[in-house]
RNA sequence: GCGAGUGUAGCUCAGUUGGUAGAGCAUCACGUUGCCAACGUGAUUGUCGACGGUUCGAGUCCGUUCACUCGCUCCA
């Protein structure tokens, strides 16, 4: 990473902490490393992030289902998804040549395969899954794990959802949810955490609709992030050439983060491997009676999967500039002017109500209390206006509404926006219309 | 996980050969102003990342540890 790219990091993150959108976690204690908190405005970007992807994922669909399972689940679903095996082994490193082995494959555990070197870590169990207990006694019988990845309650939970919405193929299970996973090296902010939020839709079809499928949602997903902004510069897309196992095709949408490219979200064709292992584990059939053909098919799913916390910093990172503005502070012309680019629909404030004078308080209060009703707003009445405005800027506020002395006589107030820092007047009868029409993407 | 660097107020940072913790910005109050970080006066803010050691005395020296950044590694 390049300096200059470094300090547009820390500037992020420096501003985050600040202004209260993301904090480290535990910081009193030291903090703990992989664990991030969303402060107030953090929390209110996050949410708005959540319900648009709801909303054009779910909401705006016949064809795609809700559903929010727990993120602990019965062992055996870890067992069949594959999660378990492949990350229960003891594991050293070599000191001398970095390379890493399985304790039970080496001919010698005290001798490195690679290099011949002596000096080896002690051997020490590898597995990316949270462990904990269900029930009061903590022994092997109780263990259960924190999900890793939010899809697998969906695959498990198929036949339900199906039952009761009446779906047939093809239709999609989408969930908003938290997952963990003992990443070794947590880096990059809230890039690479332990607990993090994931936005995962699987779409069940036929293997024969499969790629159609694929190539739609993966349509679906660029438009997507063009909607939220993000132009071609930043946003690329990255086939895979090397495939999971299970996998059939796979692509992963990656963004331009200061720090280098990184995924965003990936889009995998599974084929039947999380269905047909499943079937085999629980007992339960998993396929799908598809009256019209008169046959049986396990269905083949088709996932998006998006890092919600991804989504929101790469929103930060694309968002964040310095530009500059004049000043009234003495011996200056003009002066760096922070601001989030925000789109106005996941700006945690998307109003900010600022009466010119504190003497207009009580009038400027009913117009916040009219608008809170319809956007995420905020009230602010200390320093001065363009103190205000400033301040407003660094949270990615798009619009800022002023009330002054004429308001009380015409009933009407300035609309000032962020990104060109114009003002226009607008009647408050029109106001909610007049900034509802700029809010929509 | 390995290697290197960093850690002092909310933020950015200063802090001399070890001797009572500072500045700017921010925040708050009052006054003034009344549309882009204005001005004046005053005020608040610290486990000096943590633990231990050396010392009469540690922000400063030593050890351990935690967190962050960078480079490898890893990312089923």
């Amino acid at each position: 990473m390049s300096e200059k790219n470094t300090e547009l990091m820390d500037k992020i993150v420096s501003l985050a902490k600040r202004r209260g959108f993301i904090f480290q976690s535990s910081e009193i204690y030291g903090g703990i490393n992989g664990f991030w908190d969303y402060g107030p405005y953090g929390t209110q970007m996050k949410k708005a992030i959540e319900k648009l992807w709801w909303n054009y994922m779910v909401e705006s669909r016949t064809n795609v289902e809700g559903l929010d399972s727990t993120i602990i689940c019965h062992p055996r679903v870890w067992k069949a998804s594959g999660h378990l095996d492949q990350f229960g082994d003891l594991m050293c490193d070599c000191r001398e040549c970095k390379s890493r082995h399985r304790v039970d494959q080496m001919e010698d555990p005290t001798t490195c395969p690679n290099c011949g070197s002596k000096d080896l870590t002690e051997p020490r169990e590898f597995n990316l899954m949270m462990k904990t207990f269900v029930g009061p006694v903590f022994d092997e019988d109780h263990t259960a794990y924190l999900r890793a990845e939010t899809c697998q309650p969906i695959f498990v939970d198929f036949n339900l959802v199906r039952v009761a919405t009446r779906q047939k193929l093809p239709f999609g299970i989408a969930q908003i949810g938290k997952a963990f996973r003992n990443e070794i090296n947590p880096r990059n902010f809230t890039f690479r955490s332990r607990e993090f939020t994931q936005m995962e839709m699987e779409f069940f079809c036929t293997d024969e609709d499969a790629m159609q499928w694929y190539e739609y949602w993966r349509d679906q997903r660029l438009k997507y992030y063009e909607m939220l902004g993000f132009s071609k510069d930043v946003i690329r897309t990255y086939d895979h050439e090397k495939l999971a196992h299970y996998a059939k095709a796979a692509m992963d949408i990656e963004f331009k983060f200061p720090f280098g490219w990184g995924e965003l979200e990936g889009i995998h064709h599974r084929g039947t491997w999380d269905m047909s292992q499943h079937s085999e584990f629980s007992g339960e059939d998993m396929q799908y009676v598809d009256h019209d053909n008169k046959r049986k098919v396990m269905p083949v799913v088709i996932e998006t999967s998006v890092g919600a916390d991804r989504s929101m910093l790469a929103l930060l990172c694309n968002a964040y500039d310095e530009d500059t503005a004049e000043t009234k502070k003495e011996g200056k012309a003009e002066e760096v002017r922070i601001v989030l680019h925000l789109p106005a629909i996941i700006a945690p404030v998307q109003v900010a109500i600022l009466p010119l004078s504190k003497k207009l308080n009580e009038n400027a209060e009913k117009l916040f209390g009219d608008m809170a009703k319809y956007f995420r707003c905020e009230y602010d009445v200390t320093g001065s206006i363009g103190k205000r405005y400033r301040r407003q800027d660094e949270i990615g506020t798009p619009f800022c509404v002023t009330f002054d002395f004429d308001s009380l006589e015409d009933n009407c107030v300035t609309v000032r926006e962020r990104d060109s820092m114009s003002q226009e007047r607008v009647s408050m009868d029109q106001l909610r219309n007049y900034i509802d029409e700029k809010v929509m993407l």
